[in-house]
DNA sequence: GATGAATGAGGATTCATTCAT
DNA sequence: TATGAATGAATCCTCATTCAT
């Protein structure tokens, strides 16, 4: 039971990605699970409702963040580090998040499933515990959403080879122009 | 004869524009254009044809650039004129951009009618041209790359008043955020 | 389940017959049959795949011969009762062969669906056999073709009254002179 | 106009032989004859009018027989000879053949646009003078069946080398073994 | 708990034909 | 006479969802 409602998440959350909602069929993601089409029902009741659910899951497996440590932790580095995450984290799970970002520009995203915003709060949530631990006196809405710019464009544009494969000096090349641009507004 | 063409086109772009191309429905287009849905197969032939006359025709209409004749004058508020420009440009036309973005996520749009990768081009192009005229020696594909992350970060994001509406002054501010953080790595 | 499989199959047959393949549309069928048109392509998926389901049926339930059996016998009147057989299966499924014919000079059947071909093979097996057994040197292809010549103008020339209403002495002419006809050549 | 006229019809035969009534397009054949949809219209007032008008001048063309002269003449290589002028014509004009006995068969044609018909009759009248000239005591129905069967089946199956074609032996061949048929029965 | 069977609603597309010029 | 423009009516087919077992 357990088993067959995994299977069906796990089968639900390739043919999203790979399709998007709309094009998904419960159909196919039956197939894909190897399930009837309405032990879906059963489980979900609607399609809308295993995507929701199929989405916050995804967000919950991939998407937890140390950034409140290191705030807390007071590193002087904090940009570069959670950029280097972000953009792991990103590189790892791009059909994932094009996806996320589309249907969240559908509006098939609300509340706690809008990956943007989860994002972006996120960022700025930390980036405000980290302005005050270091005492700085800045506006963490800009730097947030300056960083999703930065996390977003790379999710528009595939590069040749993913952050996550590149070698430590590549990524610190990177890392270190960002961080850069960001610091210049300190 | 070209009326009825244009009330096609008309109503097929605020149809994809409120529902994107899925959710669409010819019928829906043919409706709200006042017209029998097989005239607009006539004169389009497919649902697809349709949508990508439709994009190509706001691609045309709305996001004709500066940029060159900018990177010709040689400038040197280079980036804080295209940023301005295009700020401009994204928060009067917020609701199309979303659907563009959103379209090129999905797959659905392809060569020059992806948005994203043509606002990009067009930037790194400029980008270039700025820099050989300035003599300066860095990768204009970077800083395109980041121009177009604060862009779709402002498309991600509804700001309570759009750029157009912002006074001047507080629109220079956000320029000298933005360019500030750009010249950082110059 | 297989009851309603079998209602559209013979839904379909009617409609088929009464107007053939393309004038036939799926929701007549579907209401001919007492079944919703969905119902009608999860079972066959498509018109083409339903209509050669139902020709493959047909061709099962009201074509088998006894030509080999008779071959195998060796009678001296096998073609006089080869005719005899094939006249009254014509002449108790007019209607059916009549498309099926029709169907197969528009270049709709294919394979072992096309209902002339299968005849003319297995009239031209069967000939054959007779004819190795009764050491007759004879073309089996030409008198097939023959034969075959004599059915389809039964098909396509309706008499007042069907042979297999014929009273014995009627349809034994119309045998002796086929029969003659066939033999003055051997 | 008789231009225009004319343009049409070559077109609707060809796109109607190649395709049959119910597949053929009048936008089709518009656009085979170079004409606008209208003008077909104009002209033929409908899809099948224009069809029957077609039909009725391909047989025109087509399917004059020397019939009646042979049986004046009074031949004693009657049958002989039409069965070769029929030959001849039928395996000139297989594809056009191929459609007529279709729509036949489908219901299509009527009166004197119904090609087996029209053969058959002119086959039976023709014989029947034959007879009477030459005081033979036999149904004319069942020889012209006779024939019509024989020439249904050389449209049914394509030979790999049409009549017309063939060497003159070899059609004298074909000829005999019919003719040795037919006149078993008298 | 799981599923085979069935369906209402809708969607893109095609076709013969008419209108107005 | 000829035609560009427009359309009502159908057609095949798909999808999310429910029913009965």
């Amino acid at each position: 039971m357990r088993d067959k409602t995994d299977q069906i998440i796990k089968a639900a959350i390739n043919v999203f990605i790979k399709k998007g909602f709309l094009q998904s069929t419960t159909q196919e993601i039956a197939k894909e699970a190897d399930v009837a089409e309405v032990t879906l029902y059963r489980k979900f009741s609607t399609k809308q409702n295993l995507f929701e659910t199929v989405i916050k899951k995804s967000l919950e497996n991939h998407f937890k963040t140390r950034i409140f440590k290191l705030a807390e932790e007071g590193t002087d580095r904090f940009f570069e580090e959670i950029l280097d995450e972000r953009l792991e984290v990103i590189s790892k799970n791009h059909q994932l998040i094009k996806m996320l970002v589309s249907e969240s520009l559908m509006g098939n995203l609300t509340g706690d499933l809008d990956f943007p915003s989860v994002i972006y709060n996120g960022l700025k949530a930390g980036i405000q515990l980290h302005f005050e631990k270091q005492n700085i006196a800045a506006d963490p809405g800009i730097f947030a959403h300056q960083i999703t710019g930065i996390l977003v464009s790379n999710v528009l544009f595939v590069k040749e080879t993913p952050y996550y494969k590149l070698a430590k000096e590549e990524k610190q090349k990177i890392l270190d122009h960002y961080t850069t641009s960001l610091m210049a507004n300190l």
